[in-house]
DNA sequence: GATGAATGAGGATTCATTCAT
DNA sequence: TATGAATGAATCCTCATTCAT
């Protein structure tokens, strides 16, 4: 009870030790290699025991065993569960931006609607394939007992990402509109994924186009009161 | 589907047929009258507790202590936790169905799409507002450890019901297209829903506005396609 | 995690629901028979476990054990490990204040000062060789991760019985010298005690004694300045 | 008695028997020298912790966190946590041996009574006072769960001494009663302790004089049946 | 029907200790 | 030596559920 916890705050990753010099620094590295690969294994099981059980319902013994490992071992590196999740975020956050993310960051907002939200939505939906439990956390708190708002850095990321490319696109919106504007595309976005995420092959297609086209119709007016020239959906 | 009294402890003897005589009827429906209210305070309870807490956070202990009544007593009534979370599904259904659900059930489609919106949301919105825990209730078992698919009266009955709408607003779509698209709008109401809930005063009411519209815009072209005059919303 | 505590607080016994009416009252006592018998079997093994294990390594599991229940029932009881010391405590100063209490209240502060210390340590001495838990809590939070002070009614209560006592014994000594040497007295008390209960038959006769002899020598200068004629010990 | 350094692993191979010849004696010194300065590092953690939580619940990883180094580090300098109390009480007892120790063991035994206390108690409680972990270890196996009683160096070689000096003070009493005498000074001393460590500034000080004054009066008229001319305290 | 006691497995988390590097 | 990873039993405590009254 007194002495708090053991683990190192783990997402400062193997550059815990403040590299005295560029020769030494892989010495440190050396003796957590194995750390490393005990942390990216904890990520795993957590993100799958997530998805298959939710946050709430997910043990640490749970996501332990599925990593194979004991319940110390998830303690040495994660003070508790919300820490697996917040981290679980992170990594995944940071995987989203490193695979997708440039474009997702440099969007050419001079394309038509229409391609604009494929090349925002494509790399979004095969990386929520890729990776489920991503669109678990993009839920974040929205169920209490989950993750405390704060700490959910996948939904807020995104969101704020979603109302910056709003900006973009509706430079005359006022900023209390386009927050409501973001926080309904990305509601609808995050439901969307879900549908998707729950059927496979051509069902799966459907949806993806069904979710493109519902995201499209209703920013197309607002787009169009803006802006550009015509654009192909309907 | 509904489980409530009828799920008792086998032990309570010949008192389980209702009304063997008219001259016992009196007492046997008292105890049923007493009862009945039990299961509501315990429904309104678990209410609260499911939207405070989530259903897999919810324990049935703080049900029954929300109740004022033991354990035990709460077990009188209900086998399990879920079987609350079902019957209480049923009730606000059944309660959404005698309040607004006559609007609901008997749409005039020949109304013009906006309004027909309003017709359909507006009742749904209040209701929520009014009963949270229908929301909670309503996203049935997309998150893994809630309720089973099966049981999730709520849930299933609503997108049956938007089914049946669309069905009758798009004569000529696809079955499999049809469901596809009241899953989509299914979904967008739920989470517009959320976000209306999360929301109070003018920016609630800037929220109702959003979900119509993009409930409105994504199926314009298809009433259109198929029909009638033109309608309000751009 | 989110509900808190089943256990009703322990400490307000039958008493627990307002008496109504005096008739009523022997109703919810009949309820709790067996949980006060719970009660008090929990409160004997804790003392016991503490006894033997000091608080801090006292595990809630083994007094449940000791108890012959299960963990869930002890925390039926009492909502975490300290409340079953400060309860345990708590039992013992009224068991304490019902058994030899009325000597210890009410003093007869013109006896010679060996007699007033005979009737104020021979019943504590009794007292803590029947119960020698009340020696364990008398400690209170002396030592760091015990129970916190404001909880600890044992000590906290002798303590100001003590300083009452020697405030009447010398009316003219200051306020904070008073406080002074009441903690010194309860010190030496509490520590010969330990030496007592780790002793048996005239050993213990023995410590007996010297525990007297300390404290009278101590108090028969401060004791003579104010006061009355010759006693006997040297 | 001193479970250091020798204790460690018995894989440690040639280097267990000290100086096989002259040449190779630098090597371990070195060796030695940097042990040394981590056995100290960890005692000084120790010390800490164990002030802070008490024995029992210091935990060996608290101590190798304080100490800055890794838990197995700890391990091989002590197998377990009570040798670790153990060698603090050694290295504490040894401190105080040649810090104040001298004067400790080589008393003017024809002293009056007050300022042979002085000459006793004074080191004491400063040495205390400087080493607060000295105390906690003072009291040794008191509280069940903590050190085996024949581990406990502290507070066996104090006792003892606290005999021998009562001995040579009180050459007749019988050796019985000697003991007895001992145990109650040695007691009331540690009591007294607490109390002094447990303030500070003027209020330490009154503590200090109100400790002497009780073993004073407590030995005095034994002092006095023996021996010598009058002595100041009252 | 109602109560509150009882259960015991399971939850998160810690800890003394050991092991591989 | 030193590290940090690993362990697994034990910690406190909760929970869905059952039982005796």
């Amino acid at each position: 009870m007194p002495i708090g916890p053991e683990a190192r705050a783990p997402e400062q990753g193997p550059t815990g030790a403040p590299a005295e010099s560029p020769a030494r620094s892989a010495q440190p590295r050396r003796r957590q290699a194995r750390g490393e690969r005990r942390i990216a294994q904890l990520l795993e099981a957590a993100a799958g025991v997530f998805c298959r059980c939710g946050y709430t319902a997910a043990s640490t013994n749970a996501i332990a065993r599925e990593a194979g490992v004991s319940p110390g071992t998830l303690y040495q590196f994660f003070p508790n569960k919300e820490a697996i999740a917040v981290e679980l975020g992170g990594q995944l956050l940071q995987r989203w931006r490193e695979s997708h993310g440039a474009v997702f960051d440099m969007l050419d907002t001079t394309l038509p609607l229409d391609r604009l939200l494929d090349s925002v939505l494509d790399p979004l939906i095969t990386f929520n394939c890729e990776n489920p439990a991503f669109a678990v956390l993009m839920h974040g708190s929205e169920i209490p007992g989950r993750i405390s708002e704060e700490h959910d850095a996948v939904h807020s990321a995104l969101l704020i990402r979603v109302e910056q490319i709003l900006g973009e696109l509706l430079p005359t919106a006022r900023p209390a509109e386009l927050n409501r504007t973001a926080s309904m595309v990305f509601a609808v976005v995050k439901s969307g994924l879900e549908l998707i995420l729950a059927h496979e092959g051509e069902e799966r297609e459907a949806f993806i186009t069904e979710l493109k086209t519902i995201v499209y119709r209703y920013l197309a007016p607002l787009y169009a009161e803006v802006s550009r020239g015509a654009t192909r959906r309907p």
